[in-house]
DNA sequence: CCCGCGCTTTAGTGTACTCTAATGTCGGAG
DNA sequence: CTCCGACATTAGAGTACACTAAAGCGCGGG
């Protein structure tokens, strides 16, 4: 009945699935292959692998989603990363921006046991430096957060969340650390014309350009709402 | 050339041979199948892998040696297994007997960057719990220490090691924390009589019946030599 | 209406690691 | 000297995960 415990691989793609889908995203095989690099005949492989043990169904658009089992599965995983970052940076001091890679090889050493002590020690946290909730604290991202480029020049927000799809790219991360860009950060839209795929931010007197797409995965609270916050729904771009 | 990332298996492998060879023992495929709890084809297949990498060499007895290759990578391993095995005990709080268990997970997770951290955390320790030395610290299992069976009745002496081979049984494990038997613990032999197979030794007080095979295992060091610790040697035995 | 591009899927390989079943080998006990 | 038992080894098999090469498929634009 597989029933065995999910291997190293099997529970990288649990953890990207439930990325993607809990921050609204579409999730087929493609991106997935992608994400976790590695070639389409193989993702498409190992998905196929995980709906045989009733992780994920895929429906008649091939778009995955992840069955009961596979959501516990998913958040008991998502629960130990985003935990073993909130360790690493808390506790053992380790970078903002190199924490998502360490975290990476480290929550497959976190057992349920030493889960438990991490989160005593750190008192309980309800998200990772990045903003995402941990799972099981009944953390949730805040339905009122926007995403940055849907900001308009002059507006002013806090910066709450950087999207697990951006952490996988170490290079940005260092960026963004450097611009402070990070959740709790007071911001400013300096410029922002759609057509430039460019939005440059103020923060702390900093000025910082991002690209419209990154921008689009970094969530702030909106201080002052300008105006069309809303005006830009449905936008759905499958971008990865 | 093989300059991959040695597996999980393989750094598994390298623990073992690491710790069997230098607690002197006979390093042969069928002790390792044992040790890794594994059928014995596989446990030649993997040796056989390890060899053609270039991580040990098999001489015509048969017997398994690490090469410098493979012992670099072994004390790698070891240092992050002994060190992860510190720091669940002295920071997470985990039990003397569980750490082991959980540092065999844990280890596989800990970075270069993870386990600078960790050593600087814990002021850099020389030793696991269960008083094997921590590769790279310039640590050495004290020459002076005697096998806990060449001791007499009424000797007197210190726990100082027990050997990875015993930590692989929890239960054991939990007997000797119940018993006190730990690293620093004072102890007087009360009974040591070979053909009963049975040493009976007192810890604070309280009355502890070992196995001789287990015995051989733990070592200490004699406060009172009382005479015959030098007799039995080359009394070599292969009993896993 | 057809074409191309992105996505899916099949086919064919290869390595690591695991098993069972069976055979080869060697040394010590009788 | 022979036979048994422990150990080594071969043979045959299966799963997970990775790849390349090559089709198939569906939809949006020309």
């Amino acid at each position: 009945m597989a029933t065995t415990q999910p291997t190293r691989t099997i529970e990288d793609y649990l953890h990207t699935i439930y990325s993607l889908q809990t921050e609204g995203e579409t999730v087929i095989s493609a991106r997935l292959a992608r994400w976790m690099r590695v070639t389409p005949p193989t993702a498409w492989a190992t998905v196929h692998r995980m709906e045989r043990d009733r992780l994920v169904e895929i429906d008649g658009k091939k778009v995955i989603r992840l069955t009961a089992k596979g959501l516990k599965l998913a958040e008991n995983v998502a629960r130990r990363h985003r935990l073993s970052e909130r360790f690493l940076t808390d506790i053992l001091g380790l970078g903002w921006a190199e924490t998502h890679e360490e975290a990476h090889r480290f929550e497959h050493g976190v057992s349920l046991r030493v889960e438990e002590r991490i989160f005593a020690i750190l008192k309980n946290p309800m998200t990772c430096p990045h903003g995402s909730p941990i799972p099981g604290t009944g953390a949730k991202l805040d339905p009122d957060l926007v995403p940055m480029d849907r900001l308009r020049k002059g507006d002013t927000a806090t910066v709450r969340f950087i999207s697990e799809e951006l952490e996988e790219d170490p290079e940005l991360l260092r960026y963004l650390e450097r611009g402070n860009v990070k959740p709790g950060q007071e911001m400013t839209v300096q410029e922002l014309v759609p057509s430039t795929g460019v939005v440059i931010i103020e923060t702390d007197g900093q000025s910082v350009s991002l690209g419209l797409a990154v921008a689009a995965k970094i969530r702030v609270l909106p201080s002052r709402q300008h105006s069309g916050a809303a005006a830009l729904v449905g936008a759905t771009r499958i971008t990865d």
